[in-house]
DNA sequence: CCTTGACCTTCCAGTCACTGGAAGCCCTAT
DNA sequence: ATAGGGCTTCCAGTGACTGGAAGGTCAAGG
């Protein structure tokens, strides 16, 4: 398989499967043209890795978890840690995130929203209420 | 004021100031020396682009805030599309890591997290169940 | 007067995870 | 022969800083 291929079936970019190789994710061979070739095997990982992303994992928690994944003799403690970790970023994160949402509909809420210049929106981040 | 005081006033670090003074969010005057010189209106901008910041809005559209701020001719309607559509990206950052948050917390229960080696983890990432 | 140390300056590089684009080779079909 | 699409590398840019090096400035103490 060509990067195309592999691209069009693990849904990543070309692009992305090049930067995955620069960084020592995967590691395809070369054909004797300089093309990637891709295996199964190749397909596998980058699946994995698409997947690890999409659940907020980082590049170095996908080379961990890939290694952990290859490690027959792996304790599962060590997998759970690396997940329990992002699933305390992840919280940190929507916590963060709520607490901007519950001051920001406060002050959309606030504001008329007309033509007329006075804005509780401007008064705030001018002078936060405490 | 030195950079100094404006950053132990202010909450930003030096570094971050001078940054915004780079993209022009600020324009502090200089003395013979070469130093920044600011005085209240810069500090007042670095305390609104500080709140603003923390609440997720981007510098450019700190920049445009700032514009609205020192427009009396403004209409707080401007304002308040600002502000939505902030609003709604952080919504859907907030729905996108509720997403990962539900999924990484079956996968960490489900998780014996022992000296074992089969993890429920390692094989969702694997083969996703659908 | 000299030195010390805290503060300030600029500039360059690195972070994270890509993404865009240019220049050029390869392969297939017409 | 040429046209197109896909592949290659390399360089640069994104956002919002952050770290560090090299060097100028200033006030206080010996």
């Amino acid at each position: 398989m060509n990067i195309g291929d592999v691209a069009a079936a693990s849904g990543l970019p070309a692009k992305t499967i090049r930067y995955y190789e620069d960084i020592g994710l995967i590691a395809p061979r070369r054909g004797e043209n300089g093309y990637r070739t891709f295996d199964e095997k190749d397909l596998h990982k980058l699946n994995f890795v698409a997947r690890s992303r999409s659940l907020g994992f980082s590049t170095e928690d996908c080379r961990a978890l890939l290694e952990l994944y290859d490690d027959r003799s792996r304790a599962s403690a060590d997998v759970r840690a690396v997940a329990e970790a992002n699933l305390e970023k992840v919280a940190a994160k929507i916590a963060e995130l709520q607490a901007m949402q519950k001051t920001l509909t406060t002050l959309v809420h606030r504001c008329h929203g007309d033509a007329r210049p006075d804005c509780p929106i401007l008064e705030d981040l001018a002078a936060p209420a405490a």
